[in-house]
DNA sequence: AAGTCAGTCAACCGCGAAGCG
DNA sequence: CCGCTTCGCGGTTGACTGACT
């Protein structure tokens, strides 16, 4: 069976939205809320389909939209974010208030995905010249012993005894300490493994969206990766790495760990 | 002034995921 | 569990604009 049509072509406009257009899409949302695209031109008398009402209102008519230029600190962030994430550029818009995905993806192609290649190209350059040896690979260890920390992360513990593991970090869905990580109830988000510094974090088996999860644990880990974590991702794993700085912020391996709980 | 080209960005399209009966 | 509908995402297209010849 074939896939079905989001809607009936005929008779929908295509092209740039007008400014009537705009206004009975933006009147009817404020009225209606956002949600159920298929039914808006039906109900709204729209001659457009449901997905191009949801794309205009996303990218054009949301009130929150953010006008103007790329800023320098936004521009940094978007490439360190395409550097971990690649172009998942909602995951990427999600963390920039106001933009949108499509704005930085064309952004990306248009701007900084030209000065990305250059920059690649002449850092392979520089090192096919001799001058410069590739850093070392980072390599955070990660054993197969391994304890549930909280409800929705496998912790994958390298150094840390389980006695470390702050009073009630392991929750009521505890496995008990030292439990093996093998089992898929114990998979459902990801695993964690860090070093004594914590400034080294491999996350392994974590999609996107659970990553971001982990990112949002009590909002602390969030600014301070935003700020400061070199990152890297491969296929499910993300590989973080923080200057010291960011993790005296932390204090000590029991104080990241009520991060996460 | 007219034509050409490159850059930009809004919009479209197809696919996979999620939701639901 | 299955099949269908709806939503959301990322790649691509094409209209528009300004610079240049």
């Amino acid at each position: 069976m074939g896939r079905s049509p989001c809607c009936k072509k005929e008779g929908l406009n295509k092209g740039a939205w007008t400014a009537v257009e705009d206004k009975i899409l933006s009147d009817y949302i404020t009225a209606h809320g956002e949600g159920r695209w298929r039914s808006i031109p039906r109900e709204s008398g729209l001659k457009r389909c449901g997905k191009s009402c949801r794309l205009r209102w996303l990218n054009y008519l949301r009130p929150d939209i953010k006008r103007g230029n790329i800023t320098p600190e936004e521009d940094d962030l978007i490439i360190r974010l395409h550097n971990l994430l690649g172009n998942r550029w909602s995951l990427i818009a999600g963390r920039l208030p106001g933009r949108t995905d499509n704005e930085i993806k064309n952004y990306w192609n248009t701007t900084l995905g030209k000065k990305a290649k250059g920059d690649k190209e002449e850092e392979t350059k520089r090192r096919a010249d001799g001058a410069e040896k590739p850093p070392p690979r980072t390599n955070v260890a990660v054993r197969t012993k391994a304890t549930r920390c909280t409800r929705k992360l496998v912790l994958v513990d390298s150094e840390l005894e389980p006695a470390a593991y702050p009073s009630g970090a392991l929750g009521s869905e505890s496995q008990g300490k030292g439990s093996p990580s093998t089992t898929s109830e114990t998979m459902d988000l990801g695993k964690l493994a860090m070093n004594s510094s914590i400034n080294k974090l491999l996350l392994t088996d974590m999609t996107d969206s659970d990553f971001w999860k982990f990112c949002q644990f009590e909002g602390g880990l969030t600014e301070e990766w935003n700020g400061n974590a070199n990152a890297n991702r491969d296929e499910n794993s993300y590989n973080l790495d923080f200057p010291e700085e960011t993790m005296t912020n932390w204090g000590d391996q029991n104080d990241f760990l009520q991060y996460l709980i």
